[in-house]
DNA sequence: CTGTTAGCGCATTCAG
DNA sequence: CTGAATGCGCTAACAG
């Protein structure tokens, strides 16, 4: 049963089943002429080259990864994320998986909610893996985690707020603080006094609680009181986004300018205004976080904060594969920029 | 070295590196009676088990599933899809997700684009790694790929369209050609008769394919010429969607509703609109497709297809977990049903 | 430039 | 209920 051709009726199916052996047997080399054919061809004539790549080609096979994981040379990276959906992660994800492609690796994906429970399995499923690195999102929280992660002896990047606690290897991202209090800063100097936030559930998630720091301290350092009961949390949806602007405009008849976690709740406000005949900004202003496609094109046009998600994804892998290729200097934090966008709608 | 302490000065740092051999030797035990503690429970005593995981929490073992697959007990479904941006995809991919974390497996998500050689290579990349079981969006082109994963002896699940072709072994999906034809009708029978079509580019994809048949088969049913010039192919971006509309309105004067393959693009089409002052449907009417969380909240609520690509994506894994799981009688085609979603734009 | 030996960590098979 | 031997497919290390 070792020729691999066992239950196979047809006969000359490529199967996945032969390996470097059956190649090396075909054209009578050693397997690991096989091996070094295909990752070292340096250390290979050209001439036994041909014949190999040759013969892999007509039997159609395909090296095994798991197998050579086992060897140390995994080509896997790692990663946790939360939901996809409205959620601008998916941005990310693509900037993930374009640059593990760009460097001849994979893309393993695992759900994770921001529950130290939740985190702490998804963290578990992802070790099960050996992968060569991880990409986590948000802090982690757990110190089992923790701990679990530092112990893999795999480089780590929390893509995260870039302040506050230590990472658990390299942190890549902004400081959601100053994105929230730039913007707010922004609305008072647009002449706007009565500034609502809307986010989405915070527990647990520190970019969302650093970026509610920075607004209240922006408001602080207004000189702007009286905010009590000026802050909802609602699902990431549009629907959501609408009902947290009714909530507030009718809680607080002067609301003047609404900021918004996510560009994906406020385009939703900004429907809910047109389906009451309110001029945006004339009867209140909008202001987003994300610069999602839409925003540009969005009637008012969206004044939102942009952070280029798909590009820190491409960063915390490029952080990784830096790593792995033996680079030691590799900093520990990278900051990326962000730009507050004034459009239309505030 | 064997102890797997080796370089680690702080002492319990709890390693990977560590196998079930470790575990079993700290509460002297046959490594096998670990492995079967953890898979097998039944056939350990409870006693021999509580020590055993006791000894895995202690240690922080977590049990290595590149060793596992490679005996055959591979956990991991693949999947190749198109870029998540913009494009329903992560709803499908979370739907995946979810489906694959209740049935314990993980995902391995591989980028690949719509032309012959980039799902090639994107469909080598995922054999490599020898997944229990494969999803691919839209059908396999190329014929060496379909012969590589007819060889795997891996089930596979496409997710297209499910008429036409010979699946490779299973599809699930829906008659994209119905879902057209319907939306076409459905506008008709709401008065409209000089309807364009906007897709996204639409090589390779059978799905595009298939709803411009739909439309066009539509057209024909009802009696409608002249339609030449009046289907555009844009990038799948709102702005995409407001220049396809600038272009069918400027070339065709009275062009009085506008089908959009995507929800993503029609929602653009309507910033669009709300900017030149046109009234929807007054001015033009606007159809999307895909149903996207926005459109019910969108100004005007748009009118849509939709179709539950959540759902598309855990029927697809759960069918690939079904056939896993020994069931024979898994059906070859799976069809979901599709819903004219009747709201103002249109 | 090519080959031999050995082992990554787990689970199947067969024996106690 | 528990264990010993063995091999999945690949590649590092060390010959030749």
């Amino acid at each position: 049963m070792t020729d691999g051709s066992g239950d196979d009726p047809g006969g000359n199916t490529p199967s996945q089943r032969l390996g470097v052996r059956e190649i090396a047997r075909r054209i009578g080399v050693a397997p690991i002429t096989v091996s070094r054919s295909l990752s070292n061809p340096g250390r290979v004539s050209a001439e036994t080259r041909a014949r190999v790549l040759e013969a892999i080609e007509q039997i159609g096979f395909v090296p095994n990864q798991l197998a050579s994981s086992m060897r140390g040379n995994g080509r896997m990276i790692g990663t946790v994320v939360p939901p996809l959906i409205n959620s601008g992660i998916a941005e990310q994800v693509q900037g993930m998986s374009d640059e593990c492609h760009e460097g001849g690796y994979s893309m393993l994906l695992v759900q994770g909610e921001f529950t130290r429970e939740a985190e702490e399995k998804a963290i578990r499923t992802l070790l099960g893996w050996r992968p060569a690195g991880m990409i986590l999102q948000s802090f982690v929280q757990s110190e089992t985690a923790r701990a679990l992660l530092q112990g893999s002896g795999a480089p780590v990047v929390e893509i995260s707020e870039v302040k506050g606690r230590d990472p658990i290897d390299m942190v890549v991202g902004i400081s959601n603080f100053e994105t929230a209090y730039a913007m707010t800063m922004h609305l008072a100097a647009k002449g706007y006094r009565r500034i609502g936030f809307v986010s989405t559930p915070i527990h647990g998630n520190d970019r969302l609680q650093q970026r509610r720091t920075g607004y209240h301290a922006a408001l602080t350092k207004l000189g702007i009181k009286n905010h009590d009961g000026m802050e909802v949390e609602v699902p990431i949806t549009a629907q959501g986004g609408a009902e947290a602007l009714v909530a507030l405009t009718s809680r607080h008849k002067h609301i003047d300018a609404i900021f918004f976690s996510s560009d994906t709740l406020a385009v939703g406000a900004v429907q809910e205004c047109h389906r009451r005949g309110w001029a945006v900004p004339g009867r209140i202003a909008i202001a987003g976080y994300g610069d999602m496609d839409l925003a540009a094109q969005l009637y008012p046009r969206l004044t939102t904060v942009r952070v280029n998600r798909y590009d820190m994804g491409r960063r915390a892998v490029r952080q990784l594969l830096a790593r792995l290729g033996g680079d030691v200097e590799v900093p520990t934090v990278t900051s990326l920029g962000f730009e507050i966008i004034d459009r239309e709608s505030a």
